[in-house]
DNA sequence: TTTTATTTTTAAAAATATTTAAAAAGTATT
DNA sequence: AATACTTTTTAAATATTTTTAAAAATAAAA
C-alpha cells in the first residue's frame, strides 16, 4: 500500500480494520508533522501501547513508507531505533502563476525541492487555449522530471484574485461556470488539484518554511502590484465562507476618484499599491520633479523599477515615495493589528526587497496608530523565502491538505 | 463520578483506563454537542461496538450522568431506548459586568436558565473593596438559588476592555499585576473562573442560542457606547495571540482632533459610537438645531436616550444622527467584510434596538463599499437575545470549555 | 572492569473489545 | 392474525490489545 492509499480511507470496512487503519495513519502523520521518532515516543504520544505500535510500524516498514534511520544515543539504557517516513514515497507538486509567467516545483515528503524552475514564460489568457498550454507546461514538467506521476500526491496551483478553494473556482482567471476549474485542470493532469488564492499560499509558505517560528496567529501582507493579506488563525488558513477573505486592498479608505481595478473608487490600492505607486511616480515627473530612472517610450515603467530605483540607484523620489507610502501602509495595518491581535506581521511581496526602507515607516505608523498592547504582542518581520515563497506555500498546501482529510 | 471528574483527566493511569475513560467523555460530550441518541448512533458515531458503547452508557446511567428517555419509534423493528444527558448533573454561571450594573444567570446543562437576574446594581470601581463586593453578590446568588454549589461547573465573567482569557487577566478593570484575577476571584468563590471580553461573549451567545442557524465565519458588532467586535472563525470564538483581538472601535480612521478613550486621535468611535452620538447631538443643540429631547441639567445624557428618542418620539434630529452614524458604520464594516469573508455578520449592542434604523443604512453602504462577491456571501442579522445575550454567552463559554480542555 | 540502573525489545498471559450469531421486540404486509 | 422484515439487544466466540514480565542492550557508577 503506497502512502497516497494509506492516508485515503480504509478499504477494510470492519470497526477493527478501520481502527487499525487509523493508527497506522497516526503513525504515519505523527512522523510527518513533528518528524522522526521512536516506538516508545509514537506509543506514549499515540496512546497505544508498544507492541501493538511496533506492529504497525513494522507493516509500514515493509511497505517501504517508513525507514529505519538506525539506532540513537539516550540517557541510558538500550538505544532505541529511530523511525523515518521514506523522503520517496511521496511527492509534492506546487505552480505560481502569474500574467507573463509561471513558477513550477517539485518537493518531496519532506519539503525538499526535488526540481524548482522559476519565472517561466507563459501569457495567462482567459481562453482555452491557454489552459490547455498551461497543463501541457505542467505535464512536459512531470515528465521531465526523475520521479514517477503516480508517486505525485497532487498538486496546488496559485492564482491571483477570487479564489474558492472548496469548490474549486476560480473567478479571475480561467473561470468557467459550470464545472469547478480544478476538474478539467485534473483531467489534463491525471492528479488531483488544488486551487489557492497567491497571498494565501505565500502566507502558508512562510508558515511552513520561512520567517515563522512558532507563531499561530500571523497576517501576511502581499504588499506587490496589489495589495492583500493573507490570515492564520489558531494556526491555520483562514479562507472565510468561499475563500475570499483578504481582500484588504479594496478597502474603501480614500475619498480620491481614483478608480481602482475592481471598479470602486477611493481603495486602498489606489494609494497604496505598486500600481499606484507607478502612477505617483508619473504624476511627480509631471511636476517638475527629477529622477535618476530614465522613462523608455516604449517600455512600461514597472513598481520593479522603483523599488530597484530606491535600492540600487538611492533615487531620492522612489526613496520619498515608497518611504510615504510604507507609511501609510503601516497606518492602515493598524487597523488590522487592533483587529486580529496577531503574534506576526509578516511584510512580503515585492516591496519588501526594500527591507528597512519600507519597514521602518511602516513600524512606526504602527506604533503610533496602533493600541499599545496589541503592538507590544506582535512581531514585525520581512518575508524571507523570495520568489520562492508561492511555490513553496502550494507544496506545503498540497502535503497539509494529504494529511488532515478536512483542509479546505 | 459527578460530570465535573468525569470530564476531567482520568484517575486510572493504566492505558486501558485512559482509554475506557476517553470512550465515556465522549459518549458525555456526543450527547451534550449533538443532543440525544440511541446506542447504535452513539456506537457508529463514535467507532466502538455496540456491547462496549452498551457497558459504557450503562454506567453513566448508573452515575446519574445519563438518563433513559425511554423508547423512540423508528422505521421498523424493535424499538432503540433514547439517552440523555441528565440535565440536573451540571450547572454554569455567567455573569455580565457592565459600570453601574451587573447580570447574573444560572443555566443547566441544556443551557436552560434556572434563574437570572438581569441590571443588579452593582458600582465597578478598580478597587479591593469593589471586588469584594462582587464576589459577595455572586456568592449569595448561588446560595440563593436552587442549585448545590458543588454542580456548578464553573462561572464566566465578562469584562469590558481588554481581557486575557487564556491567563486570566483583566487589564481595565480589577487589574492586578502578579496574580490572575480568575485566581484572586476562584478563591472567593470556591468555583473555576473564566474572564472573557464582553463582546466575545455577546457574539458567542448569539451563536449557541441567538440569531446565527449554522453560519461558521462570523463578525459580531458590538454597536453600543463603544465599538468592538468579536469574530468567530470555522465556528470557534478568535482571539488573537492574547486576548485583545476585535478592537475594531479604535482604528484610525479619522482626520480629527477628538481625543478618544484610548488616548488617540482619530478613532473610529471619536464620530461612530454612543459617546459620539451624545457628542454629535450637543454640537447640534449649540447649532441651533431642535429636538423633541428636553435635557435635564444634572442628569447625564445617555446614547441610549438619543436612541429611544429615534425609536419612540420620532424625533428628527435623532434620526438623522443615528442614520448618519449607521452609514458610517457601514461604509468602515465594509473593509472588514473584504477582509473576512464572513457568513453572517451580527448587528448587537445598544444601537441593534433602532432596527431598520440601523440596519438599512448599514446595508447599503455595505453593498457600496464592499466587493461583490463578498457581499452576495453574506447574511445579516440583527442580535435577538437582547439584554441577555452577554449571560448566555458567559454560560455557554463555561460549558464549551468543559467540553473541550484546549478551549482558551 | 564489573556492577548497577535504565531503557528498549520481545514474548507470553491477561484483559478487553469486536464479531458473529441468535434472541427479542417491534413494524409492515399479506 | 400470521408472516416477513427491521432493528435493537444479549450472549458466546473470536480477535486484538494491553499487561506483565523477562531478555537484551547500553550508559553510568562503583
Amino acid at each position: 500500500m503506497n502512502l497516497k492509499d494509506l492516508l485515503d480511507v480504509s478499504k477494510d470496512n470492519s470497526l477493527s480494520g478501520q481502527k487499525w487503519h487509523m493508527l497506522r495513519q497516526s503513525i504515519v502523520k505523527r512522523l510527518l508533522s513533528a518528524g522522526n521518532a521512536t516506538i516508545a515516543e509514537i506509543s506514549s504520544e499515540l496512546q497505544s501501547s508498544v507492541p501493538t505500535v511496533t506492529k504497525a510500524v513494522n507493516e509500514l516498514l515493509q511497505e517501504g513508507n517508513v525507514v529505519d534511520m538506525g539506532k540513537i544515543t539516550n540517557s541510558g539504557g538500550r538505544r532505541p531505533s529511530l523511525y523515518s517516513i521514506n523522503p520517496t514515497c511521496a511527492f509534492f507538486l506546487g505552480v505560481e502563476v502569474g500574467r507573463t509567467h509561471m513558477s513550477i516545483g517539485l518537493q518531496d515528503i519532506k519539503n525538499e525541492f526535488i526540481s524548482l524552475d522559476l519565472r517561466v514564460p507563459f501569457a495567462l489568457k482567459n481562453s482555452q487555449e491557454s489552459l490547455l498550454e498551461f497543463c501541457a507546461l505542467i505535464n512536459n514538467y512531470i515528465e521531465e522530471s526523475s520521479v514517477e506521476k503516480k508517486l505525485i500526491v497532487g498538486i496546488c496551483i496559485n492564482f491571483s484574485g477570487r479564489i474558492n478553494s472548496m469548490e474549486g473556482f476560480s473567478y479571475n482567471y480561467f473561470f468557467s461556470e459550470n464545472r469547478p476549474l480544478t476538474e478539467i485542470i485534473s483531467e489534463q493532469l491525471g492528479l488531483p488539484v488544488h486551487l489557492e488564492n497567491d497571498t494565501r499560499a505565500m502566507a502558508f509558505g512562510e508558515y511552513c518554511e520561512g520567517v515563522v517560528d512558532d507563531e499561530q496567529n500571523i497576517i501576511f501582507l502581499n504588499y506587490s502590484w496589489g495589495v492583500a493579506i493573507g490570515i492564520m488563525t489558531d494556526g491555520k488558513l483562514y479562507y472565510g465562507k468561499s475563500g475570499y477573505s483578504g481582500e484588504f486592498g479594496h478597502s474603501t479608505l480614500f475619498e480620491n476618484e481614483i478608480i481602482c481595478q475592481c471598479g470602486k473608487l477611493g481603495c486602498l490600492e489606489t494609494e497604496i499599491s505598486g500600481w499606484s505607486l507607478v502612477r505617483q511616480f508619473k504624476e511627480a515627473l509631471k511636476e517638475g520633479k527629477h529622477s535618476k530612472i530614465e522613462l523608455n517610450e516604449n517600455e512600461d515603467l514597472q513598481h520593479l523599477d522603483i523599488i530597484s530605483g530606491a535600492i540600487n540607484l538611492e533615487d531620492s523620489l522612489c526613496i520619498e515615495l515608497v518611504t510615504r507610502q510604507s507609511e501609510k501602509m503601516g497606518r492602515y495595518l493598524s487597523i488590522l493589528l487592533n483587529i486580529f491581535n496577531p503574534d506576526l506581521l509578516v511584510i512580503g511581496g515585492d516591496f519588501s526587497q526594500l527591507g528597512d526602507f519600507a519597514l521602518l515607516p511602516i513600524q512606526s505608523a504602527l506604533k503610533k496608530h496602533s493600541l499599545g498592547l496589541v503592538n507590544r504582542d506582535m512581531k514585525l518581520k520581512k518575508s524571507t523565502l523570495g520568489h520562492r515563497v508561492g511555490v513553496i506555500g502550494a507544496c506545503c498546501i498540497v502535503k497539509e491538505k494529504m494529511l488532515s482529510p478536512f483542509f479546505k
